[in-house]
DNA sequence: GTATGATTAAAACATGCGTTTGAAACTGCT
DNA sequence: AGCAGTTTCAAACGCATGTTTTAATCATAC
């Protein structure tokens, strides 16, 4: 695993499906750059999908990692906690990773986003996997932060990650700070709106008089749960 | 170009090129699937490249022609325009594309997301010289609607821009009003809020994605110009 | 020092790709 | 009917891919 052959397979592969997908690189490409024979790939890693799969589960580990240490500090300073350092806490770790002179994790994001356009079952199934359990708990603590439990949380927060993905594939350079910042005040914003508002919205939509309508779906309630100790299970799951 | 069999593999193809992909879309496959010999692709088309980009083009005109009369309709009937009414007018048509039941122009924004995480730099370009237009325009009614400058208006239009890609691969189903409608309400929150909270951006402002090297700060204002006219000539340039 | 197992190396293999070819089939016109 | 131009067809070409194979090299324990 902390073989030296693996890991500069695992960077060279990185950078490289990064760049151009997944389909159009080559391991022979890949094998060369990295400096390594082109058996190597399979004999450490068994196959190209498997390659593929490798190096996508190395950085989403660390990257959730990342996101829910970030939250259960938020969580910890204040109760109900505040909704910009929840989203800070989902959307910093992410552009960071998505910066090319962010040494090992840069180009990520980028990559993530083409693992998605791509369709492969095996791919959105890991993915799914690893990121529901993330979401559903920051999906929680957003709703902690609004005290109110909108109906289409998820599609909004769906808009995030959406807004978050495309912008990270975007950022090239060392705007990271400020897109951040940016992007935390545009889904705030967002999210706060959505939940003082009518869920079944009315045709037209500018007014936004809030009646906090009980929950019609009350699959959502029962999500809601202590987050503490869910975000402490889920730690130690990516830490582990 | 009315041809029968150009058609049949322009439908194929895109059909196919949003479930799989580019790359992992064979010319047997979209031959076989459409019913027409294998040469025909290079007979009509001239190369899968060629293929590729044929099918892009025809999606990319009808969206933004039904976008820029959307658009139009919004601008003639309140001045300054209404934002919700903006921005529905860019959101609207790109999710009615998405839906799969929508016959023809259905699965297109699933295609625009592969084709962005393609590093294609002919996609690239085709995109690019297609959007840049249109998305100046928005932003320019935007600008009007909010009634004020943001110095950072082109990165929150890439978060709209990001949460409508991500939203549109993944709404399937019919709920196409009620998400373009969440949407709308999200991004209007969004854009309200860094309106009139724009004191707190600070000096970086990364590069401008998109069209030509801009000069950092006084760039915008001189963008704002006659609208109408404006527009009225992508329209022309559009429909021709 | 040598035997054993893990790793690397070079070459070949099988397969599927986009494209080309040249003849057949079809079309519309005189 | 007969010809010219266009379109279809089956077959093949050249090439690059992922993978496998077989031998060489290395590391390590006895």
């Amino acid at each position: 695993m902390t073989d030296s052959t693996s890991l500069r397979i695992l960077d060279t592969a990185e950078r490289l499906f990064a760049d151009q997908g997944f389909h159009a690189t080559t391991l022979r490409q890949i094998t060369r750059e990295a400096g390594v024979n082109l058996a190597a790939v399979n004999y450490h890693l068994g196959s190209k999908d498997a390659l593929i799969l490798a190096v996508f589960q190395r950085r989403m580990d660390t990257l959730n990692s990342e996101r829910l240490a970030r939250l259960k500090e938020a969580l910890s300073d204040s109760d109900p906690p505040q909704l910009e350092r929840v989203l800070e806490a989902f959307i910093h770790p992410a552009l960071r990773m998505s910066t090319r002179s962010s040494g090992d994790g840069g180009r990520f994001m980028r990559l993530l986003m083409r693992a998605w356009a791509e369709n492969s079952t095996q791919l959105h199934g890991v993915i799914r996997r690893q990121y529901s359990h993330v979401m559903r708990t920051f999906a929680d603590a957003v709703r902690r932060s609004l005290q109110t439990v909108p109906s289409d949380l998820r599609q909004q927060l769906d808009f995030l990650i959406g807004a978050l993905t495309y912008t990270m594939a975007e950022t090239d350079d060392e705007s990271v700070e400020q897109t951040a910042e940016s992007l935390v005040r545009f889904a705030c914003a967002g999210l706060r709106r959505s939940a003082t508002q009518n869920d079944r919205a009315p045709a037209s939509y500018g007014r936004a008089e809030g009646d906090s309508e009980e929950s019609p779906n009350s699959s959502q309630k029962s999500e809601i749960q202590s987050i503490e100790t869910h975000l402490q299970e889920k730690l130690e799951e990516n830490t582990a």
